[in-house]
DNA sequence: TGTACATCAGTGAACGCGCGTTCACTGATGTAC
DNA sequence: TGTACATCAGTGAACGCGCGTTCACTGATGTAC
């Protein structure tokens, strides 16, 4: 394996890393202007090349936007697993701290997010893509499987996956509506953090677990 | 006060209604390829008029986007105002097509719904904006507390605006995710309508109302 | 170790295009008298 | 009812711009012998 350069310039005529470039550089213009705002020249050009250059490692602009919804895909399933630590140290702290994690994810990678949610992308012409999301959405698959065999016996249990698209859905919404750090983000009384793990609570308490388990702090004192 | 032409050019030199026409052209081409998609020029072109004529009417593309997303939180405010009925014939029941109508408007009006809630307008500039969207969620917010105040006694209540914002969360993250027509939308085995009422049901649940008085049919066999 | 050559990742100039916006203008409409 | 005039909503030509994409090219790198 060979890197050519070193990730910099240095004067050489080859650039030796520019598909990686091009990538960090198409996602600082979607922070900044959002997927449909970013443009290949400009990618180009903040990697410090010729606007025909990228043409060397993407088909056009739509793939280059596909490649980073994908590598966006890739980074969330890591970070969601990462959180899930397989239920450890035990199911339902594990579970909370996967809702926190996607809340993160939406704030500190949001050109990422806005990439994968956003851009629009049809999922039906980019198999790939739609695998490397369903794999993302697998971890709240299995973490709501888990939980959900720890259901109080006698009380009837859910399918694992309607729990798990109610928690996605939940945790986009509130991605979507509230937590993005720019301008089109709406006002909250509370952080997005406080505002998912309540309704998680409540929904979790509707499905019959009991409350005291799930809270973040140890059996503590409830107020 | 004067319509001048009728909706139609008929050969005139004056369109007559072209503000009307001009925002009608933008939600076409919006449904067709989203809020960045859509150009001032072609808007102009396709209500039949010269690229000049819109700012007749508009300041520029951006305030023109702005009006749609204005009428469109309005329209949104009326659809879900007519949902709820004023809690018609019960709570539970209005509450439920509420939800409903959500979806309903994010699906068939979704060139609205997408001005609104994806076309990153910044709401700190656009305060207008700003109160057409919380007269909407104000909609939500008193189903809400008139839900709240059935609350079984004895059970603590939690409050209405977090609870307005945990279905409005709700509903949104499954219509950006599951509710669109389009090729970017997920696949779902269910409706869009029986996920958000399902879940809608988990969480009543969670905050201690008896699940029977919410289901859709009248008090009828539970299967 | 040296040389010839193939491969590859870049260049830079050029293209046609559609955009947003401006300008002086003009035709149609409304109004004062 | 008629006429003069102001107002208004459109025209159409033009501008500068940045885009996506193509092309023949060239410099650097890797490899066979």
């Amino acid at each position: 394996m060979n890197w050519h350069g070193h990730g910099r310039r240095g004067g050489s005529y080859h650039h030796g890393n520019l598909k990686e470039a091009l990538i960090e550089a198409a996602l600082d213009l979607i922070a900044r202007k959002g997927p449909a705002g970013f443009t290949f020249a400009e990618a180009a050009r903040s990697a410090g090349v010729s606007p025909a250059a990228p043409y060397r490692h993407f088909r056009d602009r739509e793939e280059l936007l596909a490649s980073i919804a994908q590598q966006g895909f890739e980074q969330f399933e890591a970070a969601l697993s990462a959180a899930w630590d397989d239920g450890r140290p035990d199911t339902p702290a594990a579970f909370q701290r996967v809702g926190k994690a996607y809340l993160a994810f939406a704030r500190d990678h949001h050109a990422y997010y806005s990439a994968m949610f956003e851009s629009g992308l049809p999922l039906e012409n980019n198999p790939s893509l739609l695998v490397a999301s369903e794999r993302a959405f697998a971890i709240l698959r299995a973490a709501s499987e888990r939980l959900i065999a720890l259901a109080p016996p006698g009380v009837p249990r859910p399918p694992a996956l309607m729990m798990a698209l109610h928690i996605w859905s939940l945790s986009h919404g509130i991605a979507s509506l509230f937590g993005r750090g720019d301008a089109s983000s709406r006002k909250l009384p509370m952080s997005p953090e406080e505002l998912l793990e309540a309704g998680v609570l409540i929904y979790l308490k509707g499905l019959g677990f009991p409350t005291e388990r799930f809270a973040q702090e140890p059996p503590a004192a409830k107020k």
